[in-house]
DNA sequence: ATATTATATGTATATAAATGCATATAAGAA
DNA sequence: TTCTTATATGCATTTATATACATATAATAT
């Protein structure tokens, strides 16, 4: 049951629901700075609910050199799909500001890959 | 947005998600005093997470002359629908123990009506 | 009316979660 | 090696949440 509870528990927070809908927006793996850059916050806010998610068994992360790439994980099951879902229905314009920044952001990439880090420094 | 977070803020808490399992369950509306005995908690326990489901949209309640029933709302929309299929995508076995208990205190019933009050009084 | 019973809620307390700052770690660049 | 930069985390503080007990409210029964 715990299992199930933690899903829930990582989804009942505006920032993790905001990172999750910036990946499915994505529709690729993000690097932290970029999921920063996208939600204006800050890089520890940022890094602390990605474990919280990757701990719910939400995202995964992967190291590309210096950077670490974090992307939503194929759903295990039904369960997890159906949240998944349930965050897409989310009327898109509740996070119209941070898409609006992830694009901003993703034109800086070189080759498809991020060459920036954090940009506002 | 508060809307939404509201709703998943009410699913993350074991009594809650019960509470949506139990009704979903039933397949029809509880009293407090069945939800009380078939989840073996106390009243005011019950009574205040049910209020949480109620503000978040999920429960709806009804008077029945000396008791209240709640019973889940038709779901609104595609969000709400979907979330209670996550619920009822959690194993069934998680629950045995409400389920046994709800049986036994849905056969004290007559026609249909909850008679019994608080059964371990 | 009084007694009883179902449900709700005020207050207090304990537990958990979110945030901020500072700093640690780890990789790449020079 | 040293410097820079991306990410993670320890600690402190604040804020939110869950629970417990006692009591209030509202309906029924006598």
């Amino acid at each position: 049951m715990e299992e199930y509870l933690d899903v829930f528990k990582a989804l009942a927070c505006i920032m993790r629901i905001r990172i999750i809908r910036l990946l499915l927006q994505a529709g690729k793996g993000l690097c932290v700075c970029e999921i920063m850059d996208a939600l204006d916050e800050s890089q520890y806010n940022v890094s602390r609910h990605l474990k919280i998610l990757k701990y719910a068994g939400l995202v995964k992360d992967e190291k590309k050199g210096r950077w670490i790439e974090y992307n939503l994980i194929d759903p295990k099951n039904a369960f997890y799909e159906t949240l998944y879902d349930a965050i897409s229905l989310i009327p898109e314009d509740k996070f119209k500001e941070d898409f609006i920044r992830l694009e901003k952001r993703l034109a800086l990439r070189r080759d498809g890959e991020c060459v920036v880090g954090i940009a506002d420094r």
